[in-house]
DNA sequence: ACGGGATTTCGATGTCTCGTCGAAATCTCC
DNA sequence: GGAGATTTCGACGAGACATCGAAATCCCGT
């Protein structure tokens, strides 16, 4: 019901749904900058101004696409979270995060520079994303604390490891012009996971040799 | 000469350069996205249809930007090219790398952006990643030959080094939320080369116990 | 059957930004 | 004093996000 689509295309099923797909697709394809509603609006066969009826604002619908993902990042975390040593903790929750981000089809940064712009309306990502620091600076302080990991400052080791996941996230979607002559070198979500939470574990514990049987435990448990 | 300003500010210097660095403040500030040429025409107390008489496009203005750090990126690739053995050469290589990210006027990502939608325009700067990351692989495959690195696909490794380095760089010119609440984590550009630079080294090196000579001997290698 | 209300879409419009174009104002030089 | 070069301006166009009122349809009560 409602007035009919000048497409004569008739809505099967949920609008928003539908929108929200598409915008799915292209922010995934072109980026969040380079997709306009019109585009949008054109693939779920409606007029730009429709689209508007759906969603407030085209950063609305980059919050409706992030949230989606915010449920299964809570539970590959909490599956993480119960208590492991330090190593084995740290090596799951940057595997899990790194995985979620570059399956889901937001580039983080996109996400990084909307809530940036307006804090107030995109406050629970940015809760989020202040949660899993502070985990991962628990982890951190406490493997340092143990022995696991080298001494130094928990906060900037973090605050490092978070940027080269995210790094390693964009990089998984955002091809280089290398990429376009030689195919894609990062072709797996698990490759970017496995290769970022290496390099963590690595730069931060105090017998980096143990590195192969952290990770193997902690896959195994990821598993589970 | 010319035609006064509606401002009465008489040009004192090259106005070429004035808007050069209007450019560089705002858009390390506030990001190239979020800079306008109306703000930086403003700074320089020009309309904003007369910095198109200095420049044809608000990306020219990045293209200026980025070719002024690529000198001397190329000298200290250069320094650092001398026949050194893979794990000092990788080391020295994206040490100075980060150093000059985090040190110019310009997020990576926004070079990447405009270089990805106008190839042509951004040619030179394009063929300058290309050749680091070829040098790059080319230490990596090496060092995996020579036995320093353990053995694997030295184009992924390659790909993931320059990802986490480009993910630490953005990470230093970027706050996070908590960065506003208790400072920036990563406050000095040094820091971050040295802390992306050890995680890469560590994460390819065999015998990951190295890594403090390593590093050592190539800063070392970098201040000479 | 008919009319009121809710739902969904459209078209027109406003604002902002990048970029173009021709005209205007100034200086230099003859 | 005038021709040409240099630099700036103001007006304008295109394209994007967003708003608003009107229009078209369906549902429901009478």
């Amino acid at each position: 019901m409602g007035r009919p689509r000048r497409t004569g295309v008739t809505p099967t099923g949920n609008p928003r749904q539908e929108i929200l797909d598409a915008a799915a697709r292209l922010f995934a394809d072109q980026g969040y900058v380079a997709t306009t509603m019109s585009e949008i609006a054109k693939t779920v066969g409606l007029g730009q101004s429709s689209v508007y009826y759906w969603f407030r604002s085209k950063e609305d619908l980059l919050l409706a696409l992030a949230g989606a993902n915010r449920e299964s990042l809570e539970v590959a975390r909490r599956l993480a979270a119960r208590s492991t040593p330090p190593p084995e903790h740290l090596y799951a929750v940057l595997y899990a995060d790194v995985l979620q981000m570059c399956r889901g089809a937001l580039d983080f940064y996109d996400l990084e520079r909307a809530a940036h712009a307006q804090p107030e309306f995109f406050a629970e990502i940015l809760a989020d994303y202040g949660r899993l620091r502070a985990e991962l600076e628990a982890i951190v302080d406490a493997g340092m604390r143990s022995g696991d990991f080298a001494a130094g400052d928990a906060r900037t080791a973090t605050a490092a490891c978070l940027a080269q996941t995210e790094g390693m996230q964009h990089r998984f979607r955002t091809p280089t012009p290398d990429d376009a002559q030689r195919g894609p070198a990062l072709t797996e979500p698990v490759t970017a996971a496995r290769l970022a939470a290496t390099a963590a574990l690595r730069a931060l514990l105090a017998d980096p040799a143990r590195s192969p049987e952290v990770e193997r435990v902690a896959l195994a448990a990821l598993e589970a």
